[in-house]
DNA sequence: CGACAATGTGTAA
DNA sequence: TACACCTTGTCGA
């Protein structure tokens, strides 16, 4: 799926081109037509998300603080994604979530000069939101429901810390490193486990170990303190690269083949979906394992412990 | 056209 | 550990 900082991107998407207006929503498929009718003709106070859980505030009116808000919540799950379209206000990305190949860009939009209204609705769209200016249409979620403030703060509760929030106090560093060092699972389970951290998915798990020279079965209990504290660090580091960027780039420019300024799809990754190909820094061939159902890519040489 | 894989998670056994 | 979920694109027959 979409790791965090496609979500991330998401929020900052729907807010940007939604905040503040009245929406209408509907539900092309079918599926969720219940809760498109509550929130049709709601106006849109924001968006926000932890880990890959989106959360858009909805409220009665722009400025309503009698009645509670409610809340969409979106999970995109293994192949979900959102499309946009509309006038000059809905640029940026046109298409963020489950790419059509590994490793490509999320799509750039171009703005329709003459919006005149949402396009007929293509395949099994969950739900469309639709303002006076442009579209989204939700394809393929896991999860998409509309919840309460409380409910919401309870999937919240659940989850580990972000590292794409701001953590001035390092309280966010510290239950990570608790989290990783309290359990005997391997590291590599622990990265994906989203009460240890929030966000990460198989590409950042697998490329942030390769970085940090960390083999994915070492427990995590033997992991070093200062070691899961830089292994925090360069999480934020990468999935903050990926909201920028809008993909996930994780190898530095010396690790690459190619110098060109636009980098490759090939080049983008030191070890995920490359088994078999020799390692950008060693030349030892990239293994490959299944763990807890999941592909694991890790050098065999590099990450030897 | 069918089979299959894909940045994921929840449930049952 | 298996598979259900349920969407899209790709690949092979």
């Amino acid at each position: 799926m979409p790791e965090g900082h496609s979500i991330h991107r998401l929020a900052s998407q729907l807010s940007s081109v939604f905040g503040g207006q009245r929406l209408a929503a509907s539900s092309p498929q079918g599926r969720f037509a219940a809760g498109a009718a509550g929130l049709n003709g709601r106006v849109l106070m924001g968006a926000a998300a932890h880990g890959k859980q989106l959360f858009v505030e909805f409220a009665d009116a722009p400025h309503d603080s009698h009645t509670p808000p409610i809340f969409l919540r979106v999970h995109l799950g293994l192949y979900g994604a959102w499309s946009f379209g509309g006038d000059r206000s809905f640029m940026g990305a046109s298409s963020i979530g489950a790419p059509r190949r590994v490793g490509e860009r999320e799509i750039d939009g171009t703005p329709d000069a003459a919006y005149t209204g949402p396009p007929d609705p293509v395949g099994a769209v969950r739900l469309r939101l639709a303002s006076d200016s442009g579209w989204a249409d939700l394809r393929g979620p896991t999860a998409c429901e509309v919840i309460t403030g409380p409910e919401r703060d309870a999937v919240i509760d659940r989850l580990g810390p972000d590292p794409l929030h701001d953590d001035t106090t390092g309280d966010d560093a510290a239950r990570f490193t608790a989290g990783v060092r309290k359990s005997a699972s391997p590291v590599g389970l622990l990265l994906m486990n989203q009460a240890v951290i929030a966000g990460v998915g198989n590409i950042y798990r697998a490329e942030a170990l390769f970085r940090r020279k960390l083999n994915p079965r070492l427990p995590g209990k033997s992991v070093s303190a200062a070691e899961a504290s830089a292994l925090w660090q360069d999480i934020g580091q990468i999935m903050r690269d990926g909201v920028r960027d809008g993909r996930i780039i994780t190898t530095l420019p010396v690790d690459r083949g190619s110098k060109a300024t636009r980098v490759k799809r090939e080049d983008a990754h030191y070890v995920y979906g490359r088994a078999g190909l020799p390692c950008r820094r060693c030349g030892t061939p990239v293994a490959l394992a299944d763990l807890a159902a999941r592909k694991l890519y890790w050098c065999p040489d590099c990450q030897a412990q």
